[in-house]
DNA sequence: GACCTGTCTGTTATCGGTAACAAAAGGCAA
DNA sequence: TTGCCTTTTGTTACCGATAACAGACAGGTC
């Protein structure tokens, strides 16, 4: 069986020492132009791929980084794949690989250069100050920690002002019960929007799912006029106002409009179709891994706050 | 700061020499019981973890498998993360970690020890032919090559039991319009069970997404007596089909019955739920895992084929 | 020309394991 | 007792890279 080639074998081919073969591929700077060249072309004839085991033993790395999910992956969430494939195609280009882990699992050390931490909550900051390996959090956080997310207040004042626009005359907002970052963003861009249209907001919140959602519209459906927009905290609620305005057979989005947020499915496969405020999970993927290895790089440097613009997407349940 | 300890430092300890602690860990049998209390004691002592980099290097090892997914992402497919979550928890218990490659990455050899792929199709078998390492698919096929999978057979001969036992009259099967394995095998599972109970079978297909199921029903409701049962090839189809017979105003479960299969999330998003052949993901992934691992150890020896059972999760869709 | 400088390249040791071989110790038959 | 296995442990070399240091060489200064 072939073995495949080696930093030796470059060099040999090259006529220089492995040294140099090194040196091109990790402090080009300091080779002369003429022999990068050499040696670049032996590495192209040979096709070279760096032996990763290796280098992590040589620099006392691992290559791997690790995807910690501290909330209750209920167990079917959408949410993470393009997180995830995002990520995976960013680490990839460094040589990095993935480990996953859960809630509960031991965060155990060392295993890894750095930690992808999402769903971490006020009462999971002990833990993470525990850490002493580089991590960045994928979601909004006020404990000072390096973190990617879309910008949660740009996206709900995105909706808030759609839906003013499409001439609903009164806008709630039904919001997730947590008392977090990414969620304080939300309610704040709807209240300020509200604000500055001289309305009075009118905030409600719920547990995230689509049973209670729906629960609570009907029980109070009532209570809202026609013509009324909802600007729900995620797709679940909008999916279960939904369903709920559908079975008391409201208009859809005449008399009542509904605007989610997220833009991972659920919209597109809600009846009807759901106008939300969507995430680029992808490109938050990719910039939680470009963070991750920069602040590897850079031996823990802060990497600061990173958001990413959310777009709308215009669908049926609304005018 | 403090280094991780080495095999040399347990060697140390328990006053041996590092082969001997190697032994301990890679071929216990070799070495004499009393010795192997002392090392081991040692190893907890230290709290000693191997260096993965060290052992790939020496073994010639990458500790990387490679999830490969072969279909388009519909860029939103809850699908994956639980065999994803699977795979990575079998996979971290042998110090191994994943880099995930979509359709169109090279699958560059050399790089994994070995590869999960999923969604291969006939069309892919001669690019599965070239690959050199070990590798084991996702999904029933006919090529010969191992694989993890539900039991499709099993799946739909369930769902058409459960139909008839329920009392429908008239069962019919919307299946998925491509022409591989575990489609087929679902068809037979349809059919047989028909033929079994003196029931002519009745088969349409339509492409795997919600829109193309419910333009069917919308196009052929009329063709159905009241009292039939719709089993689906996927939980997508039965939503389409679900959200065609709510718009035409139809009585489920009591004039028509849907059954879908997969089990992700779709079934209890739909309104009515949807009872359905449920997957164990999860599940799936752990055996892809243990698969390929034991395929690696065993350079390459054929692993056959797990099926893994599924089970019927009854909700509203179905009387 | 001697000396210093700065730029570039090579040498050596090392990262933490494992395989292959060598050696020591004990048992048993001749 | 000698010789030959067996069982168990140690020695050595090596996996493929990188860091740290050493050496070579060019040019500039006095």
């Amino acid at each position: 069986m072939k073995r495949t080639a080696t930093l030796e074998d470059v060099a040999r081919k090259a006529h220089v020492s492995k040294m140099t073969v090194s040196r091109v591929i990790n402090h080009p700077e300091l080779v002369a132009p003429e022999l990068q060249v050499v040696v670049e072309d032996a590495m192209h004839k040979l096709n070279y791929h760096p032996n990763n085991a290796a280098r992590a033993l040589a620099k006392n790395q691992t290559s791997v980084v690790k995807f910690v999910i501290l909330e209750d992956v209920d167990d079917t969430d959408p949410y993470f794949t393009n997180v995830l494939f995002g990520m995976a195609t960013e680490l990839k280009k460094q040589n990095y690989s993935l480990q996953l882990l859960l809630k509960g699992s031991q965060l155990d050390q060392g295993a890894a250069d750095g930690y992808v931490i999402t769903g971490a909550r006020t009462d999971d900051y002990p833990q993470l100050n525990e850490l002493k390996q580089p991590f960045v959090l994928f979601g909004e956080n006020r404990g000072g920690y390096d973190f990617v997310d879309t910008n949660n207040l740009l996206g709900e004042t995105m909706a808030t002002k759609y839906a003013l626009k499409a001439g609903y005359r009164s806008v709630v907002f039904i919001g997730i019960d947590v008392r977090e970052a990414f969620e304080f963003s939300r309610e704040a861009g709807y209240v300020n929007t509200m604000q500055q249209n001289k309305k009075i907001p009118s905030v409600f919140r719920v547990e995230n799912s689509l049973a209670a959602a729906r629960e609570f519209i009907q029980e109070h459906l009532g209570e809202f006029p026609k013509n009324t927009c909802f600007v729900c905290g995620s797709d679940r609620i909008a999916m279960g106002v939904i369903q709920a305005l559908v079975e008391a057979e409201a208009k859809i989005p005449e008399d009542f409009g509904v605007i989610g947020y997220d833009g991972v499915l659920l919209d597109r496969l809600s009846s009807p179709t759901i106008t939300t405020v969507k995430q680029n999970l992808w490109l938050i993927g990719e910039k939680l891994a470009e963070l991750i290895l920069r602040k590897i790089a850079q031996n823990g440097a802060p990497q600061g706050e990173v958001f990413i613009e959310p777009t709308l997407s215009e669908a049926e349940s609304t005018k």
